[in-house]
Parts: C-alpha cells; sequence; structure tokens
DNA sequence: CTGTATCCACACGGATACTG
DNA sequence: CAGTATCCGTGTGGATACAG
C-alpha cells in the first residue's frame, strides 16, 4: 500500500505491525470524528432526525449528509424514511452500530479523562520550547 | 466552537450533547490514523527509533515528525535523544501513552472483527442502489 | 424538512532537497 | 540518522443556492 512498505530492507518492515494497514483502512472509514459523533449521539437518543442532529452536532449539511450516507452504507446506520409532506427521515443505529457504541464510548471516555492532563502537558511542553528558544 | 450550536433555538441544542464539543476536541488531537498507528507501534514494540517507525509504518518524514512532536506535546510519547554521532533519538510510550492503548485497542479489534461485515454491507447497499437507478 | 449541487478556502500529506 | 523547509496536488468541509 505505502512504498514504505515495500522499500524497507532492514529488521524493520510491514510484518512487524501486519495489522497496521487495515487497521489503517478501517480507521478511515469509521474513525473520523463526524462518524463517531453520529454514532455517539444515535447512541444517546435511539432515534433522531435529519435536523436534529444537524443542530446537536454543529456539522454542515453536506457532511452530514455524506456522513450518514456512508454510515448507511457501512450498515451501522439504518434510514426511515416516512414520505409525508414535508419530508420526515429517521436514524438509527443498526445492532453492528450499536456494537461500535462500546469501543467508542471506550474512546471518549478516555479522551475526557485526559482532557485536563494533555493540556497540561502541552502548556509544560511550550513553556519548555519558550525557554529554550529565548536561552 | 460551531455556530450551530449557539444559533440552535428548538428542543435540540448543545444541551443535549453537551461532550460532543470535547470529544471532537480530543479526537480532533490524538485521533487522527498516525498517531493511532504510532501509539501502536510504540505499544508493541516498546521502543522505536525514528527510522524504525517510519519503514514500519510507511509514514512520510514529513508527517511522522509532525506526529511524534505533537504525541510528545499532548504528553504521550517520551523522546529521547543520545547526542552521539550518527544522532540517535527513542520514542516510547508515557503513562499517559500506555493507558490511551486500551480503547485504542478495543477500536482496533472492532474494526478488524467488523471488516468483512461492512464489505458485505457495502456489496448489498451498492447493489440495491444500482438496481434503483436502472429500475 | 431533507436533501443535492456548486464553489471555494484551507489543512493534510507526499516528494524532494537540504542541514546538523 | 534525524530531522527541517519548500512545493504542490488532493481531500475535507463550510457557505450558499437550489430541488423535491
Amino acid at each position: 500500500m505505502y512504498p514504505g512498505h515495500i522499500i524497507g530492507t532492514t529488521m524493520i518492515d510491514s510484518e512487524q505491525c501486519p495489522d497496521c494497514g487495515r487497521i489503517n483502512e478501517v480507521l478511515s472509514r469509521v474513525g473520523d470524528r463526524w462518524s463517531v459523533l453520529v454514532v455517539i449521539s444515535l447512541s444517546q437518543y435511539g432515534t433522531l432526525r435529519f435536523n436534529e442532529l444537524k443542530r446537536n452536532l454543529g456539522i454542515s449539511q453536506r457532511m452530514l449528509s455524506l456522513t450518514l450516507r456512508e454510515l448507511a452504507r457501512d450498515g451501522l446506520v439504518k434510514r426511515t424514511h416516512y414520505p409525508t409532506i414535508p419530508p420526515k427521515v429517521e436514524y438509527t443505529l443498526t445492532p453492528m452500530g450499536e456494537s461500535f457504541r462500546e469501543p467508542v464510548r471506550a474512546l471518549g471516555n478516555w479522551a475526557l479523562e485526559n482532557l485536563a492532563a494533555i493540556d497540561s502537558a502541552r502548556e509544560k511542553y511550550d513553556a519548555q520550547a519558550e525557554k529554550l528558544k529565548s536561552g
């Protein structure tokens, strides 16, 4: 997939991280931030309409439309369309989408728990960098 | 952070997903694919040098440099520089970096377990879309 | 209300060359 | 070996207008 995987000639090559390629692939699919946030939102409220999700996440129409289409295509989200006037479309998680909640929640929890620590580390790092620059 | 969060005036507003903004923020930091792959690699091998990581992941010099700097700044990775000739720099996970392994591994496992199901869902979706187009 | 289409700015990220 | 600097193509994603 990447030249580096082929060119590597020493003891470190693709064999040392055989899953990196596939993990990379899946993360590119469902790992982007909008997908994750949509899944989190749906997992919290069960069923949401298009504009509810839109307002809820602060996402643009375009990106929400694209994200939902991809999630539906990947089988994580079920789309239910009511041909009324005005139209009404509801989104909910499929069983596979539900199963995705668990790892996503783990990631979200870690994020929230370590947000402060990361901020602190950044401050320290920046202060140190500043000192090195002036010193 | 996003206009939508402020503009929302009906029953659905930022209060319904209060963490979305912050989760979004953290995911933007450590959720990108190179960061995740670097953490996975370091968690597998403990300590790696710059070029080892580079060959291992098939990442460009530029992106690896940027990614490692951010990870060090966020306190996930520890950088150890040996001022020898030629220079030698080793990277390893900090305790916080170690704690990140768990949610990342959960996500990676889910990804691997559901890759086939996703592919299958896509095929079905695409076939259906094709049928609708022609019919 | 639920989208699609178009335009456009900007960040991501690879290739290449250069430095210590 | 371990980076930094530069160039530049591409994708991401918002704004806007329009359609069903």
